[in-house]
DNA sequence: TCTAATTTTCAGGAATTCCTGAAAGTTCAC
DNA sequence: GTGAACTTTCAGGAATTCCTGAAAATTAGA
């Protein structure tokens, strides 16, 4: 492994993470180095500053292009493929949160539904089919807050991230604040920032 | 395996999806059961209901525990341990959440910071700082989002998710607000809170 | 069309993770 | 303390996942 030494700790750290997860250490180490780089890589770079098979690195980048985390982009006068991540980490955190949904909830979700419909058995699986209602619920709750939030602006979910609970509050006054305020107004108020 | 097709098939998914994240297919298996019971399990019925060895189960439920997911309880005049899984689903996502953050949030975080006191030595390390102070603002900002969130009541983290987005039309009047109704809002009013 | 540069595929060895049975450990009733 | 009931540990085989080198495929220019 050719790196120096900041990028060298975060990359290996991503990689552990990675295999912590579902994506191998090969992967990880890949997005880490990627994300940290200056300008696009190619696949030699990549090869090169690993140190694994090009073979290998071949893979990873097909992997992470299966899930739209890398962008390919071409330098003029040179056949090679370069790679990035999105500059907006952001973007980023979006990507992971659809994929995700795609791959692992969807499916969840329509097995529970699959299950919901049929007619249990016995008081067990009757019981069974409760706790899947539920779960069902609350996946269903939590996707749809989260597919609801990414469509906001950037600037506008930082701040609903800061603000956090406290929003709270705002619930306890709004019907106070329909009665005075009636109207509509347009305006962004970033007072305080981390 | 020996159990009734509703539950066989949520406990196979359920399987499956924990491969594809850290834990084993056995561990996930173990929950998903658990999750499904309508009482609480001992070793000898996992092992004879999932079909595994005794000591897998033995494993798998230590690192269950481990992850404090499943609670542990006796029945009188029974020797053996009975385990279950918390009755509140929202309870389960909570220490989800939190374990997680323990486990891999935090250690991250303090890579970054680590990293983030070097001096960097070329402006491609410099950039490569950069960048991982982007990754930690944005990770510690869900963290503490995270953190703040969960000490909500379940019924009002529910409203919360339910107004999603459209929450941002509260805070547009917020400002009117304070006019109206004169009370201090701006800084930490932390009255209550579990 | 041919060639050289580059990328992708894939069989099989390496590494890792998972799972088991046997044995050791613990706990409680007597 | 002893033994029966139950749980945990752990060495090593099984299964899975990872990684590589060699070969095939693709691409662009001449």
């Amino acid at each position: 492994m050719n790196l120096p030494p900041l990028t060298q700790s975060f990359v290996l750290h991503f990689g552990e993470m990675g295999s912590r997860w579902g994506i191998s250490r090969t992967v990880g180490q890949i997005y880490a180095l990627l994300f940290l780089a200056e300008e696009p890589l190619n696949a030699d770079d990549i090869t090169e500053k690993l140190g694994f098979s090009r073979s290998n690195v071949s893979m990873g980048l097909k992997e992470l292009s299966s899930w739209r985390l890398v962008k390919l982009q071409h330098k003029p006068g040179d056949r090679r493929e370069y790679f990035s991540t999105p500059e907006d980490i952001w973007e980023i955190v979006r990507i992971l949160a659809e994929e995700r949904r795609k791959r692992e909830i969807d499916p969840t979700l329509s097995m529970l539904r699959q299950a919901l419909v049929e007619t249990p058995a016995t008081p067990g699986e009757r019981h069974a089919q409760d706790r899947m209602a539920e779960m069902h619920g609350l996946i269903e709750l939590i996707t749809r807050w989260s597919v609801d939030i990414q469509k906001l602006e950037t600037e506008t979910l930082i701040q609903l991230l800061e603000v956090g609970s406290k929003v709270q509050k705002v619930f306890e006054m709004k019907d106070r604040l329909k009665v005075v305020a009636g109207g509509k107004s347009r305006r962004r108020t970033r007072t305080e920032g981390q």
